[in-house]
DNA sequence: TCCTACAGACGGCGGTGATC
DNA sequence: GATCACCGCCGTCTGTAGGA
């Protein structure tokens, strides 16, 4: 049965929606009664007022495993909307009050994790009331989770060419080919596109942003890649390389030590370095809150300035 | 007379421990 | 996980006193 939203606004309270919250993330009245300090007949008291405001089950128990039901996802999506929102107002009363603090939920994708310690350095030592909370992923679920409200910026190359999104550019973040030193491509006077792909090229996994970037390049100049690998990090694609397994394409930020040190040689192609910027990305219908929009102006000025120093390209 | 502040009574709500 | 009995806290209601 369904009621009128005056009767549901009489019923329904915050502590309720607090308490659904951690139960659909637990998945279990036991454990979310012990992260909310409470013991499980409360957390179940709880549920049942919840369930009975709202003439509907959020979750079915079945052989001792809760799940979600219908109304519960829809609950949900609500509910952390209720929560954002909240989150935002408690952060513009204490901008009101001259005080900049709450929460900064931050998700990288994984080429970027590098550069993300020198950004967050500066803005947590001038805003040591900021709690920054950090996710590394790739593009595609980082994305996702942007969409979903679960994070408040992501930071990554090739941004999803969507409406949905805001983007704000802040470094360069050329991708470059490598090799190992004393590879055999490198005896050569000139490396055509087609050699150097066809020395064993090595890519990313479905769903990374360098993999769609390098793929559409590959389209425009017509050039057949041929992938030997897939490898689920740059991490990985670096030492894949470093063992002599193949070439790569690769941020130049990610393999900077390397070429200082000489094991990797970045040699020069037509066409290459591909250009591309780190971006802040948050969903165009959100309005910043007060500690997005201070980190915001901070890559932008501070952040970029301690990124060059460290990643700068000599050209 | 009206408004405000305060105190006491009461009921509802949300919690716990025990038990199923 | 659900239910029950019990307990303590808190909000509401009511009555009273004091000041404008």
């Amino acid at each position: 049965m369904a009621y009128t939203l005056n009767q549901l606004l009489n019923r329904l309270t915050f502590r309720q929606l607090q308490v659904f919250k951690v139960v659909f993330h637990k998945l279990s009245y036991s454990k979310a009664a012990e992260q909310l300090g409470l013991t499980q007949p409360a957390v179940s008291a709880q549920m049942k007022q919840l369930e009975a405001a709202l003439g509907q089950p959020m979750f079915d128990y079945v052989g001792k495993q809760l799940y979600v039901t219908p109304a519960g996802e829809q609950l949900e999506r609500v509910v952390r909307g209720m929560f954002s929102d909240l989150e935002s107002l408690q952060m513009n009363l204490y901008q009101l009050e001259g005080q900049l603090r709450g929460e900064l939920r931050l998700c990288v994708v994984s080429s970027a994790e590098i550069i993300v310690p020198y950004l967050l350095k500066g803005f947590l030592s001038r805003y040591p009331t900021v709690n920054a909370r950090l996710t590394v992923l790739n593009r595609t679920n980082a994305t996702e989770r942007l969409l979903q409200n679960r994070d408040d910026i992501v930071i990554m190359g090739v941004v999803p060419d969507t409406r949905l999104l805001s983007r704000q550019p802040f470094f360069d973040n050329p991708l470059i080919p490598v090799v190992s030193a004393g590879h055999p491509l490198l005896s050569g006077s000139e490396i055509t596109q087609q050699e150097f792909f066809d020395a064993g090229y090595l890519q990313r996994e479905q769903g990374s942003g360098s993999r769609a970037a390098l793929e559409d390049w590959c389209r425009t100049q017509r050039v057949q890649a041929k992938p030997a690998m897939a490898l689920g990090s740059n991490e990985a694609l670096k030492h894949a390389v470093l063992a002599g397994l193949g070439v790569a394409v690769l941020p130049h930020a990610n393999v900077l030590a390397e070429l200082q040190l000489g094991t990797l040689v970045s040699p020069k192609i037509k066409g290459f370095p591909l250009r591309r910027s780190w971006c802040a990305v948050y969903p165009s219908a959100k309005q910043p809150t007060p500690v997005m929009q201070a980190f915001l102006d901070h890559i932008g000025s501070e952040g970029a300035a301690a990124l060059a120093s460290r990643f700068s390209v000599a050209e």
